[in-house]
DNA sequence: ATGAGAATAGACCAATCGGTCTAGTCAGAC
DNA sequence: GTCTGACTAGACCGATTGGTCTATTCTCAT
């Protein structure tokens, strides 16, 4: 295996913010190709075909979340509540170096979610992940005190992330962080004080 | 003008389904002929192109809209909160008979917002209009002292709108209403007491 | 050195895309 | 009746789509 790794990985790595300006369906495998300099011959040597494509170009997504959930969760110098509000604020960062062009799961979500019910479920899957360790966070918040001990930490970890990619939308709308800050202070001053 | 008017009338109105669940790039103009028994020479005399299409549905959604709004927040029998909250469980109510298929405006919003600036623009100003008619409705309830004397309607408003969408786009993937109603029950129970 | 398999290279394919074009049909004005 | 413009009807078009195929080149193990 010569530069299979090179090839394959530059795909993947273009295949984010293509994706996320183009869709899935607007994205040629040609634009693509030609955006990476590949032959066509080595796309599907690579790759079955664009399905299979984009689902790994999520997985390449998703390690990148994973990361900034390793780097933010794991922060024990912080309180809980302040550890996760820390990764919005990471994804916010990343938001703005793309110009603004909301997330992946939630492009991809939105416009194959009715036509192929395994993108619906690998962005589900993908959201519920995410959830899933920001619950962790939120339920040392709860035995530490730092919100309600009567809170669902799962439920609200659920709640964070769906709206999170709701102020994400009209944040690519506008092309403005507003309503991914609006969000994160309404919800992380709600959570405290129930 | 024979019956310009159904044939018209009839491509829009079966365009909110289709562009539901196909998208925009996903769905052929062919199809859409298809679905309706439409020649396609009709089609191009009520539509420039494809995008002038879509976009008449947009405004056919948006009458939709309006008209649960009016029903609504004009009931004066309730209190303002009320209003507003019915509004948004009228709207779930048809997210259900469709299947939870999620909101048109997102879906489009996110599969086009990247591409064209037509249609980013065109979302994003439905979505402040929507927000606009909500924030009146949070005033009402800032003044009557429903909810503390320091919110802001206009914000809030807005907040409301886009974590519907994001909560929709959930609701979407898993086909369920649950995501919807607990983002409905935090957001309220939060807006009175902060 | 050579054989094997991984990877590159791009010509090629049928199907579909959005859109155009011309012919014909229809209702109402005069 | 007949003229006019709105409307229907679908054949047709070039471009592009996702995907296949064969030929070639490269790397590495032996």
């Amino acid at each position: 295996m010569r530069q299979t790794h090179s090839t394959k990985q530059r795909l993947l790595d273009a295949g984010i913010p293509l994706l996320l300006e183009h869709g899935y369906h607007d994205l040629g495998i040609q634009a693509l190709l030609d955006a990476t300099g590949t032959p066509k011959g080595s796309f599907y040597h690579h790759f079955r075909d664009k399905e299979d494509f984009a689902l790994q170009v999520i997985d390449q997504y998703m390690e990148a979340v994973h990361a900034g959930l390793d780097a933010c969760l794991g922060d024990v110098d912080l309180a809980p509540l302040d550890r996760v509000r820390g990764f919005f604020e990471l994804v916010q960062k990343g938001y703005k170096q793309e110009g603004y062009m909301g997330c992946l799961l939630g492009g991809l979500g939105q416009e194959l979610s009715g036509v192929s019910d395994v993108f619906r479920r690998k962005v589900d899957r993908c959201f519920a992940a995410i959830a899933n360790r920001i619950s962790v966070c939120l339920e040392e918040a709860r035995t530490r005190g730092e919100i309600p001990l009567d809170s669902d930490p799962r439920g609200m970890a659920s709640l964070l992330v769906d709206c999170w990619e709701g102020a994400a939308l009209r944040s690519r709308l506008r092309g403005s962080a507003a309503p991914l800050t609006a969000m994160l202070d309404f919800f992380f001053r709600s959570a405290v004080a129930h």
